[in-house]
DNA sequence: AACAGTTGCTTTGTTAACAGTTGATCTTAC
DNA sequence: GTAAGATCAACTGTTAACAAAGCAACTGTT
């Protein structure tokens, strides 16, 4: 069991820090906080509730995260997204996911991952007649799922340290347009060349999905 | 020019935050302060002689890299990595690396990219008489370089977010075995693959390098 | 009009102190 | 002897206040 799935009481007694990295991670990548925004710590700690020692914590992981780059003097503000970025960010996200996709393919016993694969495909096919918000989660959740599999820890590390950029891309293209992308039917092609165990033809299926996804984006 | 190069006069006036960043990531990566220790931050703050306040925004900054892990009640202490992982975080290093290769095959104009990695060889050529932290660090500079060159600001953050990882590898598995893998006819071999333009070749003889740097480390 | 000096405001860097929680040790009643 | 309870020490979470650095507007002088 993760750790976020053990909420199950009302007993999840997060720190202030993580409550606020939450909910500037989701400021950030809704666009209520719009790129380029300077990040003034004694605005956001008032807004916030927090003291500025506990918002700066925060921050800091956030800048790590790429999602908030550091000006002059210290100056925190929304990181700034152009589709050559975009394009950089899916090529890193298609290197990653390409390497669990083979680490999947050179498994002995694969039925658990596979199970686990349609599992999300499935979610993704309920969250299609979601709104645009669930479908996005149940995409990025296939995503993610693809890389925890693995077991390789450093992987979904990397992997997860992406997401925040991959989600204001999302945004910085449009969601609409973004939703192209989360097609049933392409994701259970990626699944299918797991289920083959051919390394090659998944690493092949994921790069070509995630070159299409990046060319829809900044298209 | 790099922010970092620019010390220029003697005015590099670094934050503390900074300073205590880099102490701690050199004490992690060069064992002294070895895996499972429990850092306590009213000790660490009083050896560094900074406040807590600082010495926290640190360590989450070093808890994204990687380089100190969460334990229960918010403790931090010092990753411990076996072999497993290590072989983990040569595969997703693989995957970047490769990544990198490949786009700077798609260049059109290779030159000032090869002079670039030819001069990083001859950096590890001068340093291989030198002790073995300077080999350490040449070797690392010629792969951040290969990065670095693609002009892509995501790849060459991942990479870096892993180079904590990377040199806690080799510090456990033991200096003397690591420089093994810094020879330079082999890295030579990486700008050659390169110049060649061919991507699927450039690909192989990176992903060779890593599976074999890996296999060094954690015979 | 141009310029140097000053003054005050904004914002980040840093610190010390307070609060709350966990775990250990000691006590005491049965 | 042992289990419930009290007390204490060791930490981390959080906050408010102080310090310093840049920046812009203003002012007086030439």
């Amino acid at each position: 069991m993760t750790a976020e799935s053990m909420s199950l009481l009302g007993l999840e007694k997060t720190s202030l820090r993580q409550q606020a990295l939450a909910a500037l991670r989701r400021a950030i990548t809704t666009g209520e906080l719009p790129p380029g925004t300077h990040l003034v710590e004694t605005e956001l700690s008032e807004t916030l509730r927090i003291s500025r020692g506990t918002l700066r914590e925060a921050m800091r992981q956030l800048q790590q995260e790429g999602l908030i780059s550091a000006g002059a003097r210290g100056r925190l503000s929304v990181r700034h997204l152009d589709s050559q970025e975009i394009r950089n960010i899916f090529a890193v996200r298609a290197a990653l996911e390409s390497l669990a996709a083979r680490e999947l393919c050179a498994l002995a016993d694969r039925s658990e991952v596979l199970a686990a694969l349609r599992e999300a495909v499935n979610e993704m096919q309920r969250a299609a007649d979601s709104g645009l918000e669930e479908r996005i989660e149940a995409d990025l959740e296939f995503h993610r799922t693809l890389c925890r599999l693995t077991g390789n820890a450093t992987l979904l590390h990397s992997w997860q340290s992406l997401e925040g950029s991959i989600r204001m891309s999302i945004m910085f293209a449009g969601v609409e347009r973004a939703v192209r992308n989360m097609d049933v039917q392409r994701h259970s092609e990626i699944v299918d060349a797991i289920a083959t165990g051919d390394a090659g033809l998944a690493n092949e299926v994921i790069m070509s999905h995630m070159e299409g996804a990046a060319t829809v984006l900044v298209a």
